[in-house]
DNA sequence: CGAGCATGGTGAC
DNA sequence: TCACCCTGCTCGA
């Protein structure tokens, strides 16, 4: 679930349902009792994201910091009484959304925030994005470059299936070293993300297949990965390329499954 | 129904 | 390198 695009479209729908109201905060499992008392009641100005994390700005010069880390959900849906361990709780007669197994939740100062959005990476989902600082680390960086795209403070919100799907798309080999990476290669990579990434807040899941490689246009079964989007490569580890049909390969690079064609993926 | 795994990142060792 | 956060899904008994 939580790559960037997952943040970008909570804070859409958290802003949709509270921003502009004083919304009941709680925190049914108590770990953040303190912090929902002093929200309680007060005004939820407004909902952003940058990369994976998620900020909710209360009045009072109050900000809610949110990582959900690999495992943690926040879910929106109709009012119901709290079931289990929820972190954090912002509820009205209508709605309820419930944070539940977030790698962090915490109370932050506006320095605290800034400092935490100085330390990432450019956003490829944020309009005031600038790819050029992302370039600057890539081509020092003797490193994977599917290492640097998973590295939040050089690119921020690019997770495991956007970084897999990203380097298919544009044929590229995962295992090139930034410092021999070339400058067009990465401008193709972000104007993709820049494409791609939209589509995911759109339709709260990643799909990457282009329409020549869609199941109807391939004549094979629509088969949607329970990550719950069409890709190329993801997870698709012993089946065959959709492009070349030679079968998809994983290894792990700093503790995280790549997956990729190495035939349709190249150094170049 | 229990085990294992996952789209992430931190902190301890 | 590993435990952890303790969710939520799939798979196999």
């Amino acid at each position: 679930m939580p790559e960037g695009h997952t943040l970008h479209r909570l804070a859409l729908d958290l802003g949709a349902a509270f921003a502009g109201t004083r919304p009941a905060v709680s925190s049914p499992q108590g770990r953040m009792a303190a912090a929902a008392e002093l929200l309680d009641g007060t005004e939820l100005i407004a909902t952003s994201a940058y990369g994976k994390h998620l900020f909710l700005d209360f009045e009072a010069e109050r900000v809610v910091h949110i990582h959900l880390g690999l495992i943690g959900t926040f879910r929106i849906g109709p009012f119901r009484p709290p079931v289990g361990q929820v972190r954090l709780r912002l509820a009205n007669d209508e709605i309820a959304a419930d944070l539940r197994g977030p790698q962090l939740c915490a109370l932050r100062t506006p320095a605290e925030v800034t400092a935490q959005i100085a330390r990432l990476g450019p956003d490829p989902l944020r309009a005031d994005a600038d790819p050029d600082r992302a370039w600057h680390r890539i081509h020092r960086s003797g490193k994977p470059i599917a290492a640097l795209l998973m590295d939040q403070s050089v690119l921020a919100g690019v997770g495991n299936v956007y970084r897999a799907e990203v380097l298919f798309r544009n044929r590229l080999d995962p295992m090139t070293p930034g410092n021999r990476f070339r400058a067009a290669s990465w401008q193709a990579i972000w104007d993709d993300l820049v494409e791609l990434m939209p589509i995911g807040v759109r339709d709260d899941r990643i799909d990457t297949v282009r329409p020549e490689h869609s199941p109807e246009a391939m004549g094979r079964p629509e088969r949607v990965d329970d990550h719950g989007g069409e890709v190329y490569v993801y997870r698709r580890h012993d089946q065959p390329c959709l492009v070349c049909g030679s079968r998809i390969r994983t290894a792990v690079l700093e503790g995280r499954n790549l997956f990729w064609c190495g035939r349709c993926q190249r150094r170049r």
